[in-house]
DNA sequence: GCAAGTGTTATTGTATGACAAATAAAAAAC
DNA sequence: GTTTTTTATTTGTCATACAATAACACTTGC
């Protein structure tokens, strides 16, 4: 950081806790957080790279590579004499894991929940009779064993993993690779409901039941059972965030 | 272009049809279209960015934004030493705009139809429904509007605009953040649909009757029956695919 | 006054060269 | 054989210069 044109004035508008890993990826974050929070709204013109490079203290190059990451999210779009515009909310990659997570952190945790859940009753039970009727024998053993390490789990860590798992199973059961970048949001939709309970799941044991009414429907390929099943397990998880307390955090 | 360094023997690899507009957006264009149509696959190595260099005649800096902007759709991971990898494809951002549009010139126009399609009856029913929970009065008018549009387009364009405009109107009016990066997918549904038939769709008639279905259960706030009205549409559409020769192109 | 062209200027785009940082792979030491 | 050290390769960061673009102000001709 030999950069000799700091900012002299009291226009020096941000802190800046220099980082670990690369300075790029890390401004690519600090800038789009500030977007995802709503600092800069859609449409709104951010400051030139020559700016943030004084703001940031890092040179232009580093931006610009920011920059270009996050284009490549869909939140911006920069041309020449312009300067680098924030796109309209529905180009934002909002499946992509970085949006999600600065999303997610921009909004308050229950209506992230509401959102998640909602998503997921709107998507996963169709991905449920998908899978029953196209899952081949490789992808039922890998929903199996992911059904396995859920009953056998000891923590509520391993818990977790094998939930996550299942459902990626199942997601990608399915075969159908525009389906795939949903997955993300079944993800934070359980990470999101495991910081709620944060605990052992009381209701665990009906969980488990409900996810091996799925694995049934898969087995014998009936998809309305698959449809039906998903659809109880999302009114389950519905049940536990609705009786954690809404002011908890 | 002043590269001096321009390879000068027999392992000169690729062609240089040098574009139009920004050198780097082209740039990711090509590698883009290069690893999805699979001579990159997933934990392959890319040449480094000397390499990217040399083989299109462009500087570092370009190569490195273009690299920077794949990343950003999760096509890649980059690390010292290492080289830039090509990430596993349930990374890749698939809904995001360009990724989508390289996938589908690198995979069969029929089963690109077929994916999407299936993909449309997953997700489209449950926002047909949620549209009619929580549509407000002005996403309803922009239905309606787009319905009006559709009813009275002259041209085939017109009404695959309007057609377009009212599932993105009805996706808007399911009021979740998450399902809009969707959009893309029905978008890429009906295009494709529209190069399929190419003329006037003779089922035109039809197709305005099921949309105006979904229009009053829209308006009469029925999720069931917007559900089963959308599902009706897509089995129409599908329909339409059928009736066109597989062989086509 | 006003339309059309013309220049000015701010901003991104591209190139080049240099060095830093990270780390895989090879070499050396034990 | 195992550990440590060195080396080499690749990306990461910086600085600087100039090109390309296009909004905006300004002239010019009528």
């Amino acid at each position: 950081m030999t950069n000799k044109k700091l900012l002299d004035g009291p226009l020096s508008v941000k802190p800046r806790p220099r980082p670990t890993g690369n300075l790029h990826d890390w401004l690519a974050r600090s800038i789009g957080e500030r977007i995802l929070a709503g600092e800069f709204v859609p449409g709104a013109l951010l400051p030139n790279e020559a700016a943030w490079g004084r703001i940031y203290d890092v040179s232009r190059t580093a931006v610009r590579e920011a920059i270009k990451t996050l284009t490549g999210k869909g939140l911006l779009l920069s041309r020449p004499k312009i300067g680098s515009r924030v796109e309209p909310r529905d180009r934002w990659n909002l499946l992509d894991r970085d949006v999600l997570t600065w999303h997610r952190s921009a909004i308050d945790r229950r209506s992230f929940a509401a959102s998640t859940q909602e998503a997921r009753r709107v998507i996963e039970p169709g991905v449920a009779a998908l899978a029953a009727r196209k899952r081949t024998v490789e992808q039922l053993d890998r929903l199996i064993a992911a059904m396995e390490a859920m009953r056998n789990a000891k923590s509520v860590q391993v818990n977790v993993a094998a939930d996550l798992e299942f459902h990626e199973a199942l997601l990608q059961a399915a075969n159908n690779d525009l389906l795939m970048p949903f997955g993300i949001i079944i993800e934070q939709a359980l990470r999101n409901l495991f910081d709620y309970t944060s605990q052992r799941n009381p209701r665990l044991s009906i969980a488990i039941k409900l996810h091996e009414k799925i694995v049934h429907a898969v087995i014998d390929q009936d998809m309305e059972a698959a449809r039906q099943a998903m659809l109880r397990l999302i009114d389950d998880t519905d049940a536990v965030i609705a009786a954690t307390s809404p002011l908890k955090k």
